[in-house]
DNA sequence: CTGAGTGCAAACAGTTTGCATTACT
DNA sequence: AGTAATGCAAACTGTTTGCACTCAG
């Protein structure tokens, strides 16, 4: 259907170990807490807010402070090895920025919150139209579609 | 170049006698901060913040309570007079609903986040195939390009 | 009159910041 | 050793809620 499901294993497993690269090569130390946040990255392959990672480390043992996650996430941000969207649901979701810089958009369930990606290069091609268009300097771009995912659609009778 | 800049302002006026009919249709009273927040909504014809909203009614002498204008706001989206966006701002910009349903994006400025709309046929079409070729039933979409806006590329040289 | 509508202040959620402590390198 | 990184708690922002008061119908 024109939408990717999650990254093959391999491929996260790469980003991490860019990730690690990135961050020594730089100059950042390798703390409890980044490594902590770069390592459930890694094992989620993004799509993830912070405070999805906050509890899956808790789960897992590994008590780190809220704070400390943000910080690791806007240095990911920075470095551009990461890339957070707003979806609209008040908290942002963290994506994996792949060598390959590829587009993805999401497409949200309003009744129970699923978020899945997509891409398209139709709608890739339409928007580096309007960007070529308007007057403004488009850097990027985030599309969300919202809907009903198929389980919904199915429990609740009528979409929407 | 695409853009539509704020509609005419008799098509605001027009918005804000719906508003004020469907509200009475619908049994809703038109008390002061109801009335207000129309009157801005109108006034303003739309892309507008509740906080925008809060200190436009201040300035203008009218004292209305942030929890009347967020409950307003939520009346008029759940009767479809209004729409509700999160651009990624922090905070949700409420667009006038027409009968025409015109659906327009938003350019957002990074640096100053001076917001505007624009809307782009192209652009819808490639959605409505994104839209039929997924899984989920998509109901609504939302576009947001960012980028630098034309007096902050020229302040600040270089874009993005 | 009477309950829908309002304002205030307190509550909330997500995120950020200050600061003393910890632990990479 | 020395400083970057961390955790905690307090601050902050946008939004929501509880509750007594008011005013539109």
């Amino acid at each position: 259907v024109g939408v990717s499901a999650s990254q093959a294993s391999s491929e996260r497993a790469e980003w991490v170990e860019r990730a690690r690269r990135t961050l020594a090569e730089e100059g950042y130390r390798a703390g409890e807490a980044r490594s902590a946040v770069i390592d459930v990255l890694g094992a989620e392959g993004g799509c993830i807010t912070a405070e999805e990672i906050v509890s899956r480390l808790g789960r897992g043992g590994r008590t780190v402070g809220v704070a400390s996650v943000y910080r690791a996430l806007a240095l990911l941000c920075e470095l551009r090895l990461l890339q957070g969207t707003d979806i609209g649901e008040g908290s942002v979701r963290y994506e994996l920025l792949g060598a390959k810089r590829e587009h993805h958009h999401h497409l949200v369930c309003d009744h129970c919150g699923r978020t899945v990606p997509f891409e398209d290069r139709g709608l890739e091609s339409a928007i580096e139209g309007v960007s070529r268009r308007v007057d403004y300097s488009v850097a990027v771009h985030e599309v969300t579609l919202r809907g009903s995912c198929p389980s919904c659609r199915r429990r609740a009778g009528v979409d929407s």
